[in-house]
DNA sequence: GATTAGGCTTCG
């Protein structure tokens, strides 16, 4: 094996070499040199995908560079380095920029793009035949950054003023944003982001950083914030400078605000950060607010001025395409705009989100069309994600100021281009800004339930289409009335085991009168659990689509082992494989006389560990697809077709996490080609949103569907209960089929409900609101009920 | 390791 790792918990790296070896510095590098006995030191600087060569033989490339001890970096401290074959294969897989490396067993040839990419002369080449070692120095904690590192050769970081800055060299800065533009797609292969950012000695620079990876670009999230910039390049452009990324580019970004905390924002999983890095973040702090101006202050919905731009932070509550290049967004921040504003009519189906939540915030969002390049990244947002629209154009529509007669309509557009910094960014949930903002729209929530009332109930209701099945086949049938139950306390005495969360103005309906009124309409009941469906617990939980809204059954193991068999037999050719893409390997197995099964270890990650790997597996019963996402974090059941890997179906799940299964939606789902090597690496996640995200999977989501018979003594009445959000039960109903203790607690729940033993009249009694709607197929219209704003009573 | 864009508001 080449490649050798060393833990920074052993001590230092180069303490833990074989006391034999001594260390080569760059000049010493020579074609002519023998490398026996001796070693390299260098950090990664940059790391190339592996590739094949005409001659079939794997290459990987990765630019070194000597650790510095001086203040600044010499003009050549870099040298490309070249590993081949399954030197190449090992290496490529496990060796990631920023690492520190210490190599035995080179050559040294002439480098062949020495002139130009200003590198070292000669390069390193690593082959099996000269028997190499490759010892990389692992870091026990990978997931934070270190204040301090004694043990570890640092580059020692000089920062250059903005007034200091010479063309054509490459520098490291440490400024203030002035201006920005959100990232967005070149002509090119990169996403862009332009950064304007000023330094103490009062100049600024406009930057431009481009990165194929948008994830990888500096996380700005406003005017204000601080950026250090490592190998900064300096160009010039009309007459004034320019910085554009060099090689081995890498940023952070820190929030502004003088008192705020120190927290690195970084795409880049190694990173240098010191105790010099804090207290230059603080001082910048500092000068910024005395020197620079302030920052807009924030503008909401309430605020808003006609004919202003401004930039919104908000949650995006639908959204709709109007045309090619128009887009149109509905989005709330939990305040009111005072004037009126245009409602964007679209076509019936067009509009993705929840009906429900659009219609109950109708008053509260505004229609926000987004044009041009705008509408494709519109396109992509996830209904409830939060956003922040920069430089939003509030107009009004009286294009005649004269004409003041009334208040005019104020319309909300992003125009095409990114001018002002025009654009839209996903805001992570731990954004401060997010954090403030989801307060108040929690806030804003329980107001509105405190008001709404029963007039208010919305007409459109919950009858679609795609939920008819389900419902059909749970309709409600024995409707006649029972002897009515002794209750022995007055009902005002009993405490409920269900309890409702808002309404609570509202007064209690007996569920006689609510049989004999039109639907829709909201009602406040009180009875007790006669019966329920499904008796066994598993069975509520469904699938369900919020882009479709079809649901459908979970598989059981037993029926899954089925379809995994079938297509192992139906399989032309196991084991072909994508080299670029990953490493296979065929495990046998000794009590089969089937397919083999064939693991796939993904290349182009950055994973390290199995704990933080995803695997993809060929043929294999899921009993072996759960053992192996025990020990790996993300597990793909895959086919090969042709020359590649793709998805079988969407009968069993795409993705496998410990005993989580993840179903995609057949109807919605439109499948990327695993062929492209960034798709599962994008952005390096593995959450089942970002990886069902980039195959072009929409993700179903479990749902916990029971349907409910209440007897109170006047009639009886079934309704549905259908828990998307955990909060009738406060459970999460994909954990109750992965794990056995919330599956247990579920189904104590339901016996505390509805005691299997016990009389009617000893059942406790349930406080619910409950919603009625229509249920329409082409001969009948059924009255349907739901439960809703009702939770079971912790210790019911 | 080329290229992209290169803040200084719009068709709507």
């Amino acid at each position: 094996m080449p490649l050798l790792t060393l833990k920074d918990s052993d001590g230092a790296f180069e303490a833990q070499l074989p006391g034999s070896l001594r260390r080569l510095r760059l000049g010493d590098l020579h074609p002519s040199m023998d490398s026996a006995g001796r070693y390299f030191l260098g950090h990664v600087l940059l790391n190339f995908p592996t590739t094949i060569l005409g001659n079939g033989q794997m290459l990987f490339k990765a630019v070194l560079a000597e650790p510095v001890t001086g203040t600044s970096p010499p003009k050549t401290s870099a040298i490309n380095t070249v590993f081949f074959g399954a030197v190449a294969e090992e290496c490529g897989m496990f060796i990631r920029q920023g690492d520190l490396l210490a190599i035995t067993g080179f050559k040294c040839s002439e480098s062949p793009s020495a002139s130009k990419d200003g590198r070292h002369p000669f390069q390193m080449e690593l082959q099996e035949e000269n028997a190499p070692t490759v010892y990389v120095y692992v870091k026990a904690q990978t997931t934070t950054f270190m204040l301090t590192e004694p043990s570890v050769p640092k580059p020692g970081y000089a920062y250059t003023p903005l007034s200091k800055l010479q063309v054509g060299t490459i520098v490291n800065v440490f400024a203030v944003v002035k201006h920005f533009k959100a990232p967005f797609r070149t002509k090119g292969t990169d996403y862009c982001s332009a950064v304007t950012i000023v330094d103490p000695s009062d100049v600024k620079l406009t930057c431009n950083i481009f990165n194929g990876n948008c994830d990888a670009l500096p996380k700005i999230s406003k005017i204000g914030d601080i950026v250090r910039f490592h190998r900064l390049k300096i160009q010039e452009y009309k007459t004034e400078k320019q910085g554009t990324p060099g090689a081995g580019f890498s940023s952070v970004t820190f929030d502004g605000t003088v008192g705020a905390a120190v927290m690195p924002r970084t795409s880049s999983k190694s990173f240098s950060f010191s105790y010099e890095d804090s207290t230059t973040v603080t001082a910048l702090r500092r000068w910024a607010s005395a020197h620079l101006p302030p920052p807009p202050s924030p503008v909401t919905l309430s605020t808003v001025q006609p004919m202003a731009y401004f930039d919104l932070t908000c949650q995006l509550v639908g959204k709709a395409e109007v045309d090619c290049c128009t887009f149109l967004l509905k989005v709330w921040d939990g305040t009111k705009c005072l004037h009126p504003h245009t409602k964007v009519r679209v076509e019936t189906g067009a509009l993705v989100g929840d009906e429900g939540f659009i219609y109950k915030l109708r008053n509260l969002t505004v229609d926000v069309l987004v044009f041009d390049n705008h509408a494709r990244t519109a396109e992509s947002l996830m209904v409830g994600c939060f956003i922040r629209i920069n430089s939003l154009h509030v107009k009004s529509q009286t294009s005649n100021i004269s004409e003041e007669v009334e208040t005019p309509c104020l319309d909300f557009l992003l125009h095409g281009g990114t001018g002002y910094g025009r654009g839209i960014t996903i805001l992570p949930e731990s954004n401060s800004d997010v954090l403030e903002l989801q307060r108040t729209l929690d806030l804003k929530l329980l107001d509105l339930d405190d008001h709404m009332n029963i007039e208010e109930a919305p007409s459109c209701g919950l009858d679609g289409t795609a939920m008819e099945p389900t419902h059909k086949e749970l309709v409600p049938m024995s409707k006649d009335p029972v002897s009515l139950p002794s209750v022995s306390l007055p009902r005002c005495q009993q405490s409920s085991a269900t309890v409702i969360t808002a309404h609570h103005h509202m007064n209690t309906t007996s569920l006689k009168d609510i049989q004999n009124m039109k639907a829709p309409q909201k009602y406040r009941i009180r009875a007790q659990l006669m019966e329920f469906e499904p008796q066994r617990i598993n069975e509520s939980i469904k699938l369900y689509c919020s882009n479709c809204q079809s649901l459908q059954d979970v598989p059981d193991e037993e029926e899954l082992d089925m379809i995994l068999q079938n297509r192992a037999a139906t399989a032309v050719k196991p084991g072909l494989l994508n080299l670029a893409l990953c490493r296979s390997s065929t495990v046998k197995r000794e009590n089969q006389d089937g397919s083999p099964v064939v693991l796939y270890f993904l290349k182009c990650g950055r994973w390290e560990t199995p704990q933080d790997r995803l695997l993809m597996i060929e043929g294999g019963t899921m009993q072996e697809i759960y053992q192996l996402s025990e020990k790996f974090h993300s597990v793909v059941p895959v086919t090969t077709e042709g020359k590649h890997l793709s998805f079988p179906d969407f009968s069993a799940p795409f993705l496998i996490q410990g005993k989580r299964c993840y179903y995609g939606c057949r109807r919605c789902s439109s499948l990327k080609s695993i062929q492209d090597r960034y798709v599962l690496t994008e952005k390096d996640s593995l959450d089942p949103d970002v990886i069902s995200r980039a195959l072009g999977i929409v993700l179903l989501q479990c749902v916990l569907v029971m349907k409910l018979t209440f007897n109170d003594g006047t009639d009886l009445l079934d309704a549905y209960l259908w828990d998307t959000s955990e909060q009738f039960f406060h459970i999460s109903a994909a954990e109750v089929l992965s794990n056995d203790a919330v599956r247990e607690k579920l189904q104590g729940i339901m016996k505390k409900l509805c005691p299997p033993e016990a009389k009617l009249e000893d059942h406790p009694w349930l406080e619910c609101c409950i919603k009625s709607y229509n249920v329409k197929d082409e001969i009948n219209s059924t009255i349907c009920y739901q439960i809703f704003d009702t939770v079971v009573v912790e210790d019911a």
